[in-house]
DNA sequence: TCCAAGTCAATATG
DNA sequence: CATATTGACTTGGA
C-alpha cells in the first residue's frame, strides 16, 4: 500500500549487472582477481560465501561488496519488509538463507539500517545480498520453498517423536550434556544473562550524560555503587554509545539534509525543557519509527539535584537484582565523581535551574590532553543539562567543522555511470517534523560530546583528520 | 590497550 | 508463533 513509487528499479540494475554478467571465464578456484592488485595477502581465508548467493555468480560477496555502487540502504530495507510482509515470509527464514544472520541482526538492520556512506565493508555486505535478493525474479518463491521445505521436516521430526511423551531428544551434535539430570540444575554454565534494572539504566543513562567516556576509575564506581560486573559496566557505555550513533544516523536520513544554516527552527528554542517532555504522538508517520528511547533520560531538571545520584545504593549491600533500590533520587546528575579524591576544581555547584546558561564555547579549548576527563567532563555535562542553550555552542561548533553533513558524495567510479542510483536523495519527502525535535536536541547534544571526544584525542595530533559527524 | 562496528542469542513484546 | 530489544562477544584498527 505504501508508496513505493520511486523509478528506483534501475539503480539496481548496475548491481544486478556487477553480478550477472562480468567475469567471464576465470574460473576461480581461488581467485586470480581481474580486478587491481592490492592487498595480496589475506582475502581469501576460506569459503565466505556459505550462502545461495543468487545464482552464485563466480564472484565472492565481499568482492561484490568492494565495487558495488552506492547503495540507498533505506529503500532496500523498506522494499525487503514490503517483500516479506507480502508473502507471509518471516524474519528468521530470510536472515539465515539469505543473509546468514539472525532474526534478531535482521530485525534490527531492518528497522535501522545505517546510511552507505557509514558502513563498513562487513556492515555492507547485507544490503547487497538483499539487493541480490530483490533483483533475483524467483527470490520470494525460493524462499517459499525453503518455509515449505522447513515445515516437512518439522512436521517429519514431530511424527516420529510422536510415540515418547518427552521428545527430548538431544540428537543434533556436539556431545550432549550428559547427565544433565533434571533440567533444572545446571543449566549455570551458561550464564544468565543479565538484565539491567530500570533504575540502574537510568543511572547509567545519567552517567553517560555527564561523560559519554567514563574512566576506568569512573566505570569501576559505578560498577560498584550500581553492583554490575566491571565489564557490564563497560559494555553498557559501548553498546549505549554505539545505539545512540545510530539513532543519529536515521534522523539524519529521516529528517533529510535539509540542514540550512540560518533560521532554521527558531520557534519554539528556548521553551522546550519546561515540564512534561511530552512525546507529541501527533500524527504519526506510517512507518513508526519512534524509537526516542537513548535520549528520554528526560530530565527535566529541577528539583533533586545535588548528591551523587548514586548514593542511595550504596548502603544497600544485599543482592542487587530484585531489590528495588530507592528509585528516589530525581535526576539529581551531578558529578559522581566527587566520591573520589577528585581534588582540583570541583564541578561547578550549578543546580541547573533555569538561568543557568552553558558554558558556551569550552570545545576548541581543550588543549592539553593530560588531565582531560575533568573538564571535558564538566563542560560536556554543562550542556547536556542545560541541553536548549548549548545548541548555541554546538552550531557553532559545527561551523567550525564545516560538517558535511550527507557527504556521501558518490565518486562510485566514474561518473559516466549515470544509471547508477541516485538513490539516497528522497531527502525532503518527509519533511521535518519538529515534534521530535525535542529528542533530536538530546541526541545531538549526546553526540556532541562524542564529539568532543575525538577532538581533544586528535588535537594532540596533527594530520588533517576527516570529520563526519 | 581502547574503541567502533557487527553480530549473536536470550528474552521481551506483540 | 513472529518481531524487537539488548548484554555480551568478535573483529579489526590504532
Amino acid at each position: 500500500a505504501p508508496e513505493s513509487p520511486m523509478s528506483s528499479s534501475e539503480s539496481v540494475k548496475s548491481l544486478t549487472e556487477l553480478v550477472q554478467q562480468p567475469c567471464p571465464a576465470i574460473e576461480t578456484s581461488k581467485d586470480s582477481k581481474p580486478h587491481e592488485s592490492s592487498e595480496p595477502p589475506v582475502s581469501e581465508s576460506q569459503s565466505t560465501t556459505p550462502l545461495p548467493l543468487s545464482g552464485h555468480s563466480a564472484l565472492s560477496i565481499q568482492e561484490l561488496v568492494a565495487v558495488s555502487p552506492e547503495l540507498d540502504t533505506y529503500g532496500i530495507t523498506k522494499r525487503v519488509k514490503e517483500v516479506l510482509t507480502d508473502n507471509n515470509l518471516g524474519q528468521r527464514l530470510f536472515g539465515e538463507t539469505i543473509l546468514g544472520l539472525t532474526q534478531g541482526s535482521v530485525s534490527d538492520l531492518l528497522a535501522r539500517p545505517k546510511p552507505w556512506h557509514k558502513l563498513s565493508l562487513k556492515g555492507r555486505e547485507p544490503f547487497v545480498r538483499m539487493q541480490l535478493w530483490l533483483n533475483d525474479p524467483n527470490n520470494v518463491e525460493k524462499l517459499m520453498d525453503m518455509k515449505r521445505m522447513e515445515k516437512k521436516a518439522y512436521m517429519k521430526r514431530r511424527h516420529s517423536s510422536v510415540s515418547d511423551s518427552q521428545p527430548c531428544e538431544p540428537s543434533s551434535v556436539g556431545i550432549d550434556y550428559s547427565q544433565g539430570a533434571s533440567p533444572q540444575p545446571q543449566h549455570q554454565l551458561k550464564k544468565p544473562r543479565v538484565v539491567l534494572a530500570p533504575e540502574e539504566k537510568e543511572a547509567l543513562k545519567r552517567a553517560y550524560q555527564q561523560k559519554p567516556y567514563p574512566s576506568p576509575k569512573t566505570i569501576e564506581e559505578l560498577a560498584t555503587q550500581l553492583n554490575l560486573k566491571t565489564s557490564t559496566v563497560i559494555n553498557w557505555f559501548h553498546n549505549y554509545r554505539s545505539r545512540i550513533r545510530r539513532e543519529l544516523f536515521i534522523e539524519e536520513i529521516q529528517s533529510g539534509s535539509q540542514s540550512q544554516a540560518g533560521s532554521s527552527d527558531s520557534p519554539s528554542e528556548g521553551d522546550s525543557c519546561d515540564g512534561v517532555d511530552t512525546e507529541g504522538p501527533p500524527e504519526g508517520k506510517p512507518s513508526g519509527l519512534e524509537a526516542d528511547e537513548y535520549s528520554n533520560a528526560t530530565t527535566k531538571s529541577q528539583g533533586g539535584q545535588a548528591e551523587s545520584a548514586f548514593e542511595a545504593g550504596e548502603e544497600v549491600p544485599q543482592d542487587a537484582r530484585s531489590s528495588e533500590k530507592t528509585e528516589s533520587f530525581h535526576l539529581g546528575m551531578e558529578s559522581l565523581e566527587d566520591t573520589d579524591d577528585e581534588s582540583r576544581l570541583k564541578a561547578p555547584r550549578q543546580s541547573s535551574p533555569p538561568g543557568s546558561q552553558s558554558s558556551g564555547e569550552t570545545l576548541e579549548t581543550m588543549p592539553n590532553s593530560a588531565t582531560e576527563e575533568d573538564a571535558s567532563t564538566s563542560a560536556a555535562s554543562t550542556s547536556v543539562l542545560t541541553g536548549e542553550s548549548s545548541f548555541k555552542s554546538k552550531e557553532s561548533s559545527e561551523k567550525i567543522l564545516s560538517l558535511p553533513s550527507t557527504s556521501s558524495t558518490l565518486a562510485a567510479g566514474s561518473q559516466k555511470a549515470n544509471s547508477i542510483q541516485s538513490l539516497f536523495n528522497f531527502s525532503e519527502a518527509v519533511s521535518s517534523k519538529n515534534t521530535r525535535d525535542n529528542s533530536l536536541r538530546k541526541k545531538k547534544a549526546a553526540n556532541l560530546n562524542n564529539i568532543i571526544h575525538r577532538l581533544e584525542k586528535a588535537a594532540s595530533r596533527e594530520e588533517p583528520v576527516e570529520w563526519e559527524f
